[in-house]
DNA sequence: AGGCTGATGGGGAAAACACCCTATACCGCC
DNA sequence: GGCGGTATAGGGTGTTTTCCCCATCAGCCT
């Protein structure tokens, strides 16, 4: 019998460790490798070639966006399903334009995350019911993946995303530079188109940004209601 | 027959206008002003000498631990409720540690805000009830504004605070200096001083803590779930 | 009275950053 | 085949930050 192989992509072990165990009581998913960062899992893809990614979207060193992009890149038939906290139509939006194919947020019930499992493995798209209810006029036309779709305002590339989190994760140009392999240079060429781009000219300004759009996690963001 | 005097401190018109409407259905509370940053909020309370203030955690120029923390300084007979969108163990105890006497959250009742307002009024504390249930281990002893408890870690004076509010705001050290109408030197010497009891050594850093912190709020936090 | 801490300043030096210029190579699109 | 966008990189210049050194003054506790 063939089973869904699953690659899960989380900061957080001990979500990792739930979503593992949920994941093996289900007799058809098999969970094949874990990342704690987004290069981690992009690394991980290309040795294991997982069906279906669990990826979050606030990660270490590469978030969840940008390593779904490069993973679209480059296996174009893995099926990202994205996990977040929060929701807004943002976010959900800068999901699908990466290329994932379901969007989760991160109390949606077990039953909940296999279904989309299942569903994003036959090609299909699943989103969190609260999302799938203002998807009417973002709902992508299923080959969301296959057309790259033109951000309006802020079109960040991948390396200025990637330079941004950096950036907030309070890490300067030099060290930027030597975790990226480039010049320190292309570091702060970057560093200004980002805030030519975003019309923020400081770093608490583009750390707020990055915060703010889920890029990065702040350090003490629990929310309990 | 003598009304409740309250001030409501917020820098969302919106949310102030809410609060207005509401508590002046109530025949025994009277908004007597409003204020739109910290700084404001210890103004008015000077000139109005309120008996409640209900006051916002995260505002500019000033936010609502410190506005507090002032307030108790000069009016100790002002009885500040805080209010916050999150709460978790940090930011009550913050709370009670800058001299509230109640902490709601947004999404509290319009019943719960008032009997709020008369209870600490009548010189008790008042907690949201989600907050109730965890209160056993960090209850004060009703004199909580008698005492100035000693924080464990991290200390930080008032003007540090308000440095620190500053910086996460994108403030460079001479907008600070003049904002706050002293030299950049001492404004350096305050961010250096954060810099070491924090132990955290970039702005990038800085901003993250006041975040996390609830000293300030980053631009995106829409969390609809 | 003496000690401690907070708040206020100043000098100086090394590093980092912000913002301007230029340039090359690659890639996809029309 | 050129045109635009992205990524790369270097030069230059002025500003800002970071981190040392130093000092004075007021308030508070012992």
């Amino acid at each position: 019998m063939k089973q869904i192989t699953i690659l899960l992509a989380d900061d957080h072990t001990i979500v990792r460790e739930g979503f593992r165990m949920m994941l093996e009581l289900e007799a058809d998913l098999e969970v094949v490798g874990e990342a704690e960062d987004g290069r981690a899992a992009v690394a991980m893809v290309k040795k294991l070639q997982p069906e279906v990614v669990l990826m979050d979207i606030a990660m270490p060193l590469l978030n969840g966006l940008e390593a779904t992009r490069q993973i679209g890149k480059e296996f174009p038939a893995t099926r990202v399903i994205m996990l977040s906290a929060h929701s807004d139509d943002a976010y959900v939006t800068n999901a699908i334009e990466s290329g994932a194919v379901g969007f989760l947020l991160k109390q949606t019930s077990a039953q909940d995350v296999c279904r989309a499992i299942r569903e994003v493995q036959k090609g299909n798209t699943f989103f969190s019911p609260s999302i799938s209810k203002r998807q009417d006029r973002l709902n992508p036309p299923a080959s969301a993946r296959t057309g790259v779709l033109k951000k309006k305002a802020a079109p960040l590339t991948s390396r200025e995303m990637e330079v941004l989190q950096l950036i907030a994760e309070g890490k300067a140009n030099k060290e930027t530079a030597s975790e990226l392999g480039i010049g320190m240079k292309t570091v702060e060429k970057h560093r200004e188109n980002l805030m030519r781009k975003l019309d923020i000219h400081d770093t608490a300004g583009l750390t707020r940004y990055a915060i703010g759009a889920g890029i990065i996690e702040s350090s003490v963001q629990v929310t309990i209601v």
